[in-house]
DNA sequence: CTATGGTTCATAG
DNA sequence: CTATGAACCATAG
């Protein structure tokens, strides 16, 4: 594992990458990247020097609230298939947009499987860049976030997603009803 | 309130 | 080690 820390108006995000791809990514203020995680001492080659800098370039896109313009490659070792399938369909939720824990069970061909689908977002190594802040629940309610739900509002207001804009009809969205 | 599906953890063989 | 089951969820109805 190669730990590199990338700066951002936000403040600094950590990244790290195994010999595959970017392997997982923090946000600002959580804490180091575990130490438990296998090192990786490979010297840093040219490759991962590219990784890091498409990483760098794809969050600060999102940040600004933008697509990414091209992702490094990612390595979703650590996940399971199911898991896996959902984090790719998340990658094409375009920025701006939104998708509704269903929508995303029902993309991966199993209708019913709506909070494993939550799990899978929970268990999601590499937010931001996989968009799990763009998965909310249905009805116009926001939904949960793993780490701040400060984090998750606020990327969605840098894409225009928020406040939600899917309101069904009469009832309080958004502002009044989003806890927990 | 209940039903849902995948994962994780505890426990038993 | 595998098998089974119950609890856990960023849910839906």
């Amino acid at each position: 594992m190669i730990r590199r820390t990338i700066p951002t108006p936000d403040g600094e995000f950590a990244a790290g990458f195994s010999a595959n791809g970017l392997r997982r990514l923090r946000f600002p203020g959580s804490e180091p990247l575990a130490a438990s995680e296998p090192e990786f001492l490979a010297p840093a080659s040219q490759q991962t020097e590219h990784w890091f800098e498409l990483t760098r370039e794809a969050l600060l896109a999102i940040l600004a609230g933008h697509n990414v313009p091209k992702l490094p490659p990612l390595d979703l070792a650590s996940g399971t298939d199911f898991q896996r399938r959902i984090w790719q369909a998340l990658l094409e939720i375009p920025a701006g947009e939104t998708r509704t824990y269903q929508e995303i069970a029902r993309r991966i061909g199993s209708p019913g499987a709506t909070r494993a689908v939550g799990n899978a977002c929970g268990a999601n190594p590499i937010p931001v860049l996989i968009p799990c802040h763009r998965v909310i629940a249905a009805h116009g309610r926001i939904g949960g976030f793993s780490s701040d739900m400060d984090w998750k509002i606020r990327l969605l207001e840098r894409e225009g997603s928020w406040p939600l804009a899917k309101s069904p009809v009469g009832a309080t969205q958004g502002w009044f009803d989003l806890q927990t």
